[in-house]
DNA sequence: GTAGGGTTAG
């Protein structure tokens, strides 16, 4: 066991230096000098490089007296600080495994690394070993397993505990609050955090802690209420927040903007970036790059590329988002080429590819068709050591199942996982979409089996699609059979899988079975949409029969739900059938939507 | 020495 020593690091840069502790170094020497400075400038500021943190480790690992553990804790969360939290856990257990002393600070950084790692329940077994050694959990600790439970999306559960802290006497941190509140806004809570956060600036003592709001808590909310879609709520927090004199910076106005023109709203997007302007706050990169990405979804990729140029005109150095978000706008118009060219310009302006630019042209090149330049593009990846992600493989394999090929798709699916490249559930829902869309029902019930066996969790959307694929392939059987096996596994059918089976029976002449469907979906609590109506509507019309048809577009509008193309054409159908015209006509009903009747 | 904020891709 190596002894846990108190002596400070600059003893042993000066017993060092004196030469004194020459006899008992092991080669190479170590230099407890620059070892001191790289903790106290590097890791403290935060700027420091994975590359060479591992190599710092070994250093100090076996330096001989051993440096204390305070200097380890002060590495390791400086480590973590870039987010390499794998290399954390690691080098943590490298320490373990030597014997070397940790303390309650590693273990709070160990916890925190597994937490942010969504790995909760590494987290709590640390807490374990954390009161096994006598220590008590702090504030910080639980503050990480706050976080833990959170982005696990174990919301009540972190609730929960958060609750428990206050009432074991623990007073939390702003940052606790922040942890809950950033929490609930990136697991699509933040309404559920705005409350929190109203409850607290009416200075109500919530939990018996007080808190005040801050720009960062508004920043979190505004940002989290944007990205829900809840803009107009955004906006009125937004205003809030500055009646109270908190003043928004350029990462609230950024927010904002991005929220606002994500939803349409381009006009008051403006408004809110000139006020921006107005209020002295320069526009970052970001906040251009914000702009140049609604240019582009609006279609408006000209206006983007001038953007592009304004910014350099400004003296704002445009980064690898700016130039991947106008790549990205071009593939969108189907202008690869010059996407393309940006590529090319881009490693000349002096501005790093990433994995990202070559995903994004890839998908360019698929949307496009031209399947071959994505697949030599993603060869050029492998070849210049750039990992492929996820979404690189889920990019491709789409294309190939489009292309019929699916025996190049099942090929690629084995190389992704040669790579260590670990599948989500897109692309599972790829795989069974294209296996089902290919007429390939064997393929695509043999991997649902293996997924449920492996333990995955099912989607009701990969079952939509299966089932989807066994209707469509006359194998209503078993897409029935695999519909009622839905409950019994814990899912609950959506509007979606309804309209899918109902679609299923229709087709198939069985409109009793689809009907009664129908009417058990909404007793189900699941209410039926334009496209059930449509469905089971276009369902009687084949089978010539007009009173059922005439008697659903009157429950369609008694529903308020609002007819579409496809309910229009249906209509025309109806009016021409059986020279009825007239009498169908008047049992048409008048659609109206509830905001009509305002 | 450890815990909280904004932008891109399928």
């Amino acid at each position: 066991m190596v002894p846990r020593t108190s002596v400070h690091l600059a003893s042993y840069a000066a017993a060092a230096e004196s030469g004194k502790l020459s006899s008992i170094l092991v080669a190479p020497r170590p230099n407890y000098g620059s070892l001191e400075k790289f903790l106290k400038n590097d890791c403290k500021s935060g700027k420091i490089h994975i590359k060479d943190a591992v190599g710092h480790f070994d250093n100090m690992l076996h330096m001989q007296p051993p440096p204390p553990t305070s200097s380890f804790n002060l590495f390791l969360g400086a480590v973590a600080k870039t987010k390499h939290y794998e290399d954390v856990i690691s080098m943590y257990y490298r320490m373990v495994a030597i014997n070397y002393s940790t303390d309650f600070i590693t273990l709070n950084i160990l916890i925190n690394s597994f937490c942010s790692l969504k790995q909760v329940g590494f987290g709590f077994a640390v807490l374990g070993g954390i009161l096994k050694r006598g220590y008590s959990p702090n504030v910080v600790t639980i503050t990480s397993l706050i976080k833990g439970l959170l982005v696990e999306k174990k919301i009540n559960e972190a609730v929960r505990l958060f609750k428990k802290m206050v009432e074991l006497g623990y007073r939390p941190h702003i940052k606790t609050w922040g942890t809950l509140i950033n929490g609930l806004c990136r697991t699509g809570n933040s309404e559920r955090a705005l409350l929190l956060h109203q409850e607290m600036s009416k200075g109500n003592v919530l939990f018996g802690v007080p808190f005040r709001p801050n720009l960062i808590s508004y920043s979190m909310i505004i940002d989290g209420l944007c990205k829900e879609g809840l803009v107009d709520k955004a906006v009125k927090v937004f205003l809030d927040m500055k009646e109270k004199r908190i003043y928004p910076d350029v990462v609230v106005y950024c927010s904002l903007v991005h929220g606002l023109s994500d939803a349409g709203k381009w006009e008051e997007a403006k408004a809110f970036f000139n006020e921006m302007v107005d209020q002295g706050i320069r526009p970052n990169v970001v906040t251009f790059n914000v702009l140049i990405n609604a240019l582009c979804k609006e279609g408006k990729i000209e206006e983007a590329s001038r953007l592009l140029d304004l910014m350099v005109q400004r003296g704002e150095k445009p980064d690898s988002f700016t130039y991947n978000t106008l790549m990205d706008g071009f593939c969108l118009e189907g202008k690869v080429d010059n996407a393309r060219h940006l590529f090319v310009s881009m490693a000349a302006k002096g501005e790093e590819r990433d994995v990202i630019s070559y995903n994004i042209l890839i998908n360019g090149y698929c949307k496009c068709g031209r399947i071959d330049d994505g697949w030599s593009l993603y060869k050029e990846m492998l070849q210049k050591d750039y990992k492929p992600t996820v979404i690189t493989f889920n990019t491709l394999l789409t294309a190939l199942f489009r292309e019929g090929k699916v025996g190049d798709a099942q090929e690629l699916f084995g190389e992704m996982q040669r790579c260590g490249v670990t599948p989500n559930s897109s692309t599972f829902n790829i795989l069974l979409d294209g296996f089902c869309k290919n007429n390939c029902l064997a393929e695509a019930m043999e991997l649902i089996q293996l997924l449920e066996k492996t333990g995955h969790e099912l989607t009701i959307e990969i079952f939509n699609c299966v089932i989807d694929g066994l209707c469509k392939g006359g194998k209503l059987e078993d897409a029935t059979k695999l519909f009622v096996s839905l409950y019994p596994k814990g899912l609950v059918p959506t509007v979606v899988t309804y309209s899918i089976m109902i679609h299923g029976f229709c087709k198939n002449g069985q409109l009793e079975k689809a009907n009664n469907l129908f009417l058990e979906m909404e007793k189900k609590g699941c209410f039926p949409n334009v496209v059930t109506f449509n469905t089971i509507m276009r369902g009687f019309c084949d089978n010539n029969d007009a009173p059922q048809v005439v008697d659903l577009l009157q429950k369609m509008a008694e529903k308020h739900i609002s007819p579409d193309l496809s309910t229009i054409s249906l209509v025309v159908e109806l009016l021409s059938k059986d020279g009825k015209f007239y009498e169908y006509l008047n049992l048409i009903p008048t659609f109206s939507t509830r905001s009509d009747e305002k």
